[in-house]
RNA sequence: GGAGAGCUGGCAGAGUGGUCGAUUGCGGCAGUCUUGAAAACUGUUGACUGUAACAGGUCCGGGGGUUCGAAUCCCUCGCUCUCCGCCA
């Protein structure tokens, strides 16, 4: 959510800002600003006649005490006018305050300078390159049909037992996954992440908090008895485990990391992208979240971005890292880079890791503040970045590596899996 | 699932209708003392909103209600603990 001060300060700015990031809906900027004079002047008035009923019963306690009760009944009868004209005050100001919030929150974050224009994926910038795109031998399979003839990921069962997009993994494929799990979990705590095994579910507030809702209401499974939503990435439940919260200055960055299932509902996907891995309904990935002091948060986006290019070196995947337009980044995001992994057999690249700055926005919602060496209340900065989501790792280290031996590992993945060669 | 108890400031823990935003202790910060530290002593120490600065307003798990007035009474939701039941 956007800090009401930061709008005040520049309109113009901040609706150039949303044009941008490809927001039509500007005219909100000047709805919220109107909303919050509104709430203002209420307030204003709330605040001088609460004053004179807290003085008056003040008074009417001390009367009573001292036994002055005709003079009590005569100030209660006062009390009493002043809070029947203070109720349809009191109702506006809840209700200008309630619609400034459900207004504030539908605004997405600003993009920050360093954003590219643009509307669409075609607009994002490539800004670096890794690896070396293999020449596959004859008769290479896409991973759909590499996993089917070697008998480890399962579609038709896992359809059979929940539905389409929900893989069943078996012998060696299970392995592959538990050992990818284990080696990027190791690899980011032995750079100072923090492990995390959260809960699958969260709330809504934490939904709120990290900004799937109110945005992203149909992308997730929801459990209605409970009002539980089963979380999209592991940033929902990690992040918000410091909602609410005052953290000491002395105690950032924050670095988390956590594995968890992915549970997305994809609504309104289709076609070629969603065939095999590339897109499914429920996932493995590992997320590395942190929480920093503002002045440092730019710097510490291109560390975990050279975080994530060194995991993705380490499996010897062909990548390219894209710093994505205005138009194509999230909500919530102010500078997102895209990590994306060449599929050799279906010559496509595949995203494989987001890494963003959220700058103030989660933390505003969450309230994740420190107090700066000035003594000052400030709101930490918040980023988040796949490190690694797996489904999409797995198809083009299958394609990628499929020799007539088998599909070999990388170095280091066979560390964790036992041998070189699935 | 059933029965009961509870939820107060960073923590512990008072407060059961009227100067309570909240006694006190611990912790934190500043100072005195000390070569330095510890101990002791003194002072200070919540957040939000609002103002040029004061003032003012809000917050005692969340929401609602009763009352002139609610941390205190009532309803409701959530959570924690104890006992019983069921169970990996």
């Amino acid at each position: 959510m956007l800090q009401l001060h930061v709008i005040r300060q520049d309109p113009t700015g901040v609706k150039e800002k949303l044009t941008r990031k490809n927001f039509k809906d500007t005219d909100l900027v000047d709805k919220i600003l109107t909303l919050d004079d509104e709430r203002k002047k209420l307030q204003l008035d709330f605040d001088s006649n609460q004053a004179r009923v807290n003085a008056f019963s003040k008074e009417i306690g001390q009367l009573m005490g001292k036994g002055e009760t005709e003079a009590a009944t005569l100030k209660k009868q006062e009390v009493a006018a002043l809070n029947a004209m203070l109720k349809p005050i009191t109702e506006r100001l809840t209700e200008t305050e309630k619609q400034l919030q459900e207004e504030l929150v539908r605004l997405p974050n600003l993009p920050s300078d360093k954003v590219p224009a643009g509307k669409t994926p075609a607009d994002n910038v490539v800004v670096r390159e890794g690896g070396t795109i293999p020449v596959l031998p004859e008769g290479a399979l896409p991973h759909w049909e590499l996993i089917k003839k070697m008998d480890i990921i399962n579609f038709e069962i896992g359809a059979k037992l929940t539905g389409s997009g929900f893989p069943l993994y078996k012998g060696k494929g299970a392995k592959l996954q538990r050992s990818l799990i284990q080696y990027f979990l190791d690899y980011n705590i032995a750079a100072g992440y923090m492990e995390y095994l959260p809960p699958f579910m969260v709330n809504e507030a934490s939904a709120y908090g990290t900004g799937q809702l109110p945005d992203k209401e149909g992308q997730m499974y929801h459990m209605p008895a409970d009002k539980f939503y089963m979380i999209p990435t592991a940033e929902v439940p990690v992040t918000n485990i410091y909602r609410d919260e005052i953290v000491k200055q002395a105690e950032l960055p924050i670095k988390m990391t956590a594995y968890t299932p992915c549970f997305r509902r994809e609504a309104g996907s289709f076609g070629a992208d969603v065939r095999g891995l590339n897109r499914v309904h429920q996932f493995d990935k590992v997320e590395i979240i942190q929480l920093v002091q503002p002045d440092t948060s730019y710097d510490v986006l291109e560390e975990m971005v050279l975080h994530v290019e060194k995991l993705l070196n380490q499996l010897g995947l062909p990548y390219r890292i894209l710093k994505l337009c205005g138009g194509d980044m999230g909500f919530t995001s102010a500078l997102t880079y895209d990590f994306e992994v060449f599929s050799a057999a279906q010559g496509k690249w595949l995203e494989v890791s987001s890494v963003s700055n959220f700058e103030a926005y989660q933390t505003n919602r969450m309230k994740i503040r420190f107090k700066d060496e000035k003594g000052k209340m400030q709101l930490v900065h918040s980023l988040n970045g796949s490190s690694l989501a797996l489904p999409r790792i797995v198809a083009s280290l299958l394609e990628n590596n499929q020799t007539a031996e088998g599909v070999r590992l990388p170095e280091a993945l066979a560390r964790y899996y036992g041998r070189n060669v699935l």
